[in-house]
RNA sequence: GGUCCGGUAGCUCAGCUGGAUAGAGCAGCUGCCUUCUAAGCAGCAGGUCAUGUGUUCGAAUCACAUCCGGAUCACCA
């Protein structure tokens, strides 16, 4: 039961004993800072059925608060809104459940497992910065659903196959003359990204000398000689052609070893690898067996459809007329498949908003076909990430990509870090750890601060900024309290909780209230799937924190209750911040 | 055209199960380092919450309409 749960249980009572009203819903806000009180109560509802005036009825709530509510030190009423304080020895015993508390803002296991899919490459180039959005999401995510009781498992479903990657192989072999990322020293994902870049410069040109010849734009972009080639190599590879697949499994290769130092160098990782080339050809058995039970139907042309108009969707193709599957169908194989393997409780895509409608489509039609399990699917659809710009465009090149973004970050944490000279007599092992550390902070709170369903711009030089609603401001605060928490060490100051007749500063009842918030938000992040929720909050405990640090002294205050008290205050804040930023994926340094 | 998402300070974003004079950060301007890390703190300035109508004691929040931006409606993935 919370603080907050206990004050409703008393303005409940108070108002059944004043008014004999049975008030199910009591909303309670958090009072705003220019007036005093730490939670309002709204009394404008209860005009009405007791006919009196929003004052008055504050006044007697609040009346019998102060006499019966043991929490309860004290209130004021302005016009309708009834703000509450609390007794100091209230917020005193919060702090000591929350300092005893080692798993703070963990929840015990609530045996329900969650399957999260994220990543999802494509193995044709190297990640960009909306696929960091995408994997910082889906890391953070899963952090987060396993410190609220669900067992995670984290998977990723590689797209190694398909026209794309044929592309890449296509223009390798037309000019690749045997290079390999050792002799051309690329990163494997990079040198396949090159010569898919290469392929489409090609592509375009034959289509403007054909387009020159007077052919549609339309029709040369499907003859022009290129992409033919392309196509034919992918019949190839669906052959089975040595040589092809060999090709294939070479440069997939070079792109798996690319991708693990990306996945290394930001902290992500899967329990589960599927991949497209195992799982392409699944979900054609679901959907022959259910023809026979009319779920799906089939076109004079043999293609199979389901019609989902009753569920506000369209017709949809499910197999195309010669039999082969096309993405709905795959993905259908793939649940399928997932659910087999895992038995999880929910199954959670984390993909971009422009598939919300396949994501509707597939649901529906798992729920069509009667599977359980399709009631524990959810589409976390995020939006875009724009540049200032505009859109970013692999084609047009206007990507920005990940490894080079994380190694500039890197270098402007370095920068600015030698710039203030604090950390000069760290080593050099040491220091790389903190700018990869401020590196990572920076660029992963960047990208989770903004509510991931709505689109958001990537502005570059607010991305490296390391003060104000930032990982480095936060990071900065936790490295501050560990300077505070060894000094205290080594003066051997216990961290204690005073007794009773401790009078609080107001800003020790703030850190207090907003620790308390920290479960909370855990739980309300978890159910809406919003890592934002988490950063806003740790922005806000940093911010109180710094608040606290400036206004009060903490070794040199004369009562010695006092220092003990905001010495174990600062520590449960660290550990606070510690862990909301774990949930991100951010590390916090011991200085910096 | 149908469907979906969005429009809040110069910029980036919170707030949106209706509640007090709409909040942060950045940028701008003022102060604060002989005292625990100034990557900090305090303050000033900045808003017709796209527009209109409605519901309500009360609307940035709900409903309807309009305008603007984006996504999607492939036998692509």
């Amino acid at each position: 039961m919370t603080i907050e749960d206990i004050l409703r249980e008393d303005i409940r009572k108070a108002i059944s004993t004043h008014f004999d009203i049975i008030a199910d819903d009591i909303l309670l806000q958090p009072t705003k800072k220019e007036f005093e009180g730490f939670y309002t109560f709204v009394t404008f509802p209860l005009t009405k059925t007791t006919r009196k005036a929003p004052a008055e009825i504050g006044q007697i709530i609040g009346e019998h608060l102060v006499e019966n509510a043991s929490i309860v030190a004290g209130f004021n009423v302005v016009q309708g809104f009834l703000n509450i304080s609390l007794k100091d020895s209230t917020w005193l015993n919060l702090f000591t459940d929350i300092s005893a508390d080692e798993a703070f803002g963990t929840f015990p296991s609530n045996s329900l497992s969650v399957m999260i899919e994220f990543s999802s490459p494509n193995t044709n180039k190297p990640l960009h910065l909306g696929h960091l959005r995408n994997n910082f999401l889906g890391d953070s995510l899963s952090r987060i659903l396993k410190a609220s009781g669900y067992d995670v498992v984290k998977t990723c479903l590689v797209n190694d196959r398909g026209i794309h990657i044929c592309k890449s192989m296509l223009a390798y072999k037309k000019f690749g003359h045997g290079e390999t990322p050792e002799t051309s020293g690329l990163k494997g994902d990079h040198l396949a990204g090159k010569y898919y870049v290469k392929f489409d410069i090609e592509y375009k040109k034959q289509i403007a000398e054909l387009v020159a010849q007077g052919i549609p734009e339309e029709e040369a972009a499907k003859k022009a000689p290129w992409i033919l080639e392309a196509q034919k190599l992918l019949l190839l590879w669906e052959q089975g052609d040595a040589e092809t697949v060999a090709l294939w499994r070479t440069m997939n290769n070079w792109v798996y070893a690319g991708f693990a130092q990306t996945y290394n160098k930001i902290g992500v990782s899967f329990d589960k690898t599927y991949y497209e080339s195992d799982t392409y050809l699944l979900g054609k058995d679901i959907i022959e067996e259910a023809i026979k039970t009319g779920v799906f139907y089939k076109k004079p042309d043999n293609s199979v459809w389901i019609d989902l108009s009753s569920e506000g969707l369209d017709e949809k193709l499910v197999l195309r007329g010669d039999g082969t599957s096309v993405y709905i169908t795959q993905d259908l194989g793939t649940t399928e498949l997932k659910n087999s393997d895992f038995h999880n409780n929910r199954y959670l895509w984390v993909v971009g908003n422009e598939q919300d409608y396949h994501f509707k489509v597939l649901f529906a039609i798992l729920k069509r076909l009667g599977q359980t399990y399709s009631e524990g699917c959810y589409h976390i659809s995020y939006g875009m990430v724009d540049l200032p710009s505009g859109k970013m465009k692999s084609r047009e090149g206007t990507v920005v990509d990940a490894d080079d973004l994380v190694s500039q970050m890197i270098q402007t944490a370095a920068d600015r870090t030698q710039e203030l000279g604090k950390i000069d007599d760290f080593d050099g092992e040491e220091a790389k750890l903190l700018y990869n550390q401020l590196a990572m902070g920076a660029l992963k709170y960047y990208l989770l601060k903004v509510d991931p369903k709505k689109r958001m711009l990537f502005n570059p030089e607010e991305s490296i900024d390391f003060q104000g609603h930032t990982g480095p401001f936060i990071q900065y605060t936790y490295a501050r309290i560990r300077s505070i928490i060894r000094k205290a060490e080594q003066a051997g100051i216990q961290p204690t909780i005073p007794g009773d007749s401790y009078h609080l500063h107001q800003a020790e009842r703030e850190l207090i209230f907003v620790l308390s918030q920290y479960p909370v938000k855990v739980a309300a992040s978890a159910n809406e799937f919003a890592p934002s929720l988490i950063s806003q909050y740790v922005f806000e405990l940093a911010k109180v924190y710094n608040q606290f640090y400036a206004e009060v002294s903490i070794f040199s205050d004369p009562d010695p209750e006092a220092v003990r008290l905001r010495v174990g205050l600062s520590a449960a804040v660290s550990e606070t911040i510690r862990k909301a930023l774990g949930l991100m994926g951010i590390g916090v340094p011991e200085r910096m």
